[in-house]
DNA sequence: GGGCGCATGTAATGAGTTACATGATTGA
DNA sequence: TCAATCATGTAACTCATTACATGCGCCC
């Protein structure tokens, strides 16, 4: 819940933003940091908002919907520069699920084993192609450095599962 | 929860256990795969029960507090191994915390960021050195393997932080 | 006029954690 | 005898997701 609060303080500290607008924000350009959904995004700024790190304003253009928009409050950019540097600073051991799996590899005869995992090497492989496609983000060179490390790891998870397959290949053919 | 209850039928899949002998092995043996706690852990044991993959069946030795044993039912395997093959066979997208704060460095004062990110470095390295003091898991080939593949995610964070530590730095002194 | 985009939500549900409760045995 | 370990849970709470509800404006 941190990394999200910081997200939408985050995203906050450049500008003001009505709620629909930053998470079609986050959706089009942080798909990839966060899988944050509609709802959620709506209640936690309305957490923020009691919380008193975020002000709220309703706005009207003509006949359109209402617009809330919310303005970071001085407590909220407080609060924003202590998530940011507890976050830079802590290696959060990264609980990135697939490994469970890996297990009980045993329990499936080896070339089945392989079988799924070659399906997986091919899932990473074009995960990373996807990843390398996406344009440079210019002159947010946070978003560029979030992409990289990303990248980075999807390609060493790619590499170990590389020559993972090669030797449980090898066994096989023994 | 998928990936919990496949650890849990994979678990049982070499013998019987009760509850509490399954969760001391996890934390003991698996703390590096999981964080479940004590509650999740009978919590869903008896959500298997209901499912109908595993049968309970109650003991007790002398005067000792009762032992809710768990074995696994053949409705249980089959849903075991497709859940392996579904594991094993796909890449998920390794949403792994840690990408926010870099997305607002901007936000600080480069000496500041390097300073934040150096610790970060610090804990990685540290992680590192712990992972691999672990002895190899011997007989149980699985755990070595997700063991490998951690250590390999660990050391590629490390060194894309390592770089990106240079060229802030480097930055810096211009 | 029909569907998509804008704009905000609520309600139900699921999943998991924390803190707490209980009570026996074993070892220092 | 006192703490740790064995053994099982319940209750309250938090966090997030899914599915649903509403209604206007704009474009084809």
């Amino acid at each position: 819940m941190d990394e999200r609060t910081l997200l939408l303080l985050g995203i906050l500290m450049s500008q003001r933003w009505h709620g629909y607008q930053i998470h079609d924000f986050i959706e089009k350009n942080l798909g990839r940091m966060t899988g944050m959904k509609k709802p959620t995004a709506y209640a936690l700024l309305e957490r923020l908002r009691k919380a008193g790190l975020v002000m709220e304003h309703v706005e009207q253009e003509g006949n359109r919907p209402q617009r809330h928009v919310y303005i970071i409050t001085p407590e909220g950019e407080t609060a924003f520069h202590a998530l940011l540097r507890q976050n830079l600073g802590q290696a959060d051991r990264a609980r990135q699920g697939g490994d469970i799996g890996l297990l009980f590899l045993d329990h499936l005869p080896r070339p089945e084993a392989v079988h799924y995992l070659e399906q997986r090497l091919r899932q990473l492989e074009d995960l990373i192609t996807d990843h390398q496609q996406i344009p440079s983000h210019d002159h947010v060179y946070g978003v560029d450095l979030a992409l990289a490390r990303q990248l980075s790891l999807l390609e060493a998870d790619r590499d170990w599962l590389r020559s993972t397959l090669s030797s449980l290949k090898a066994e096989v053919r023994q």
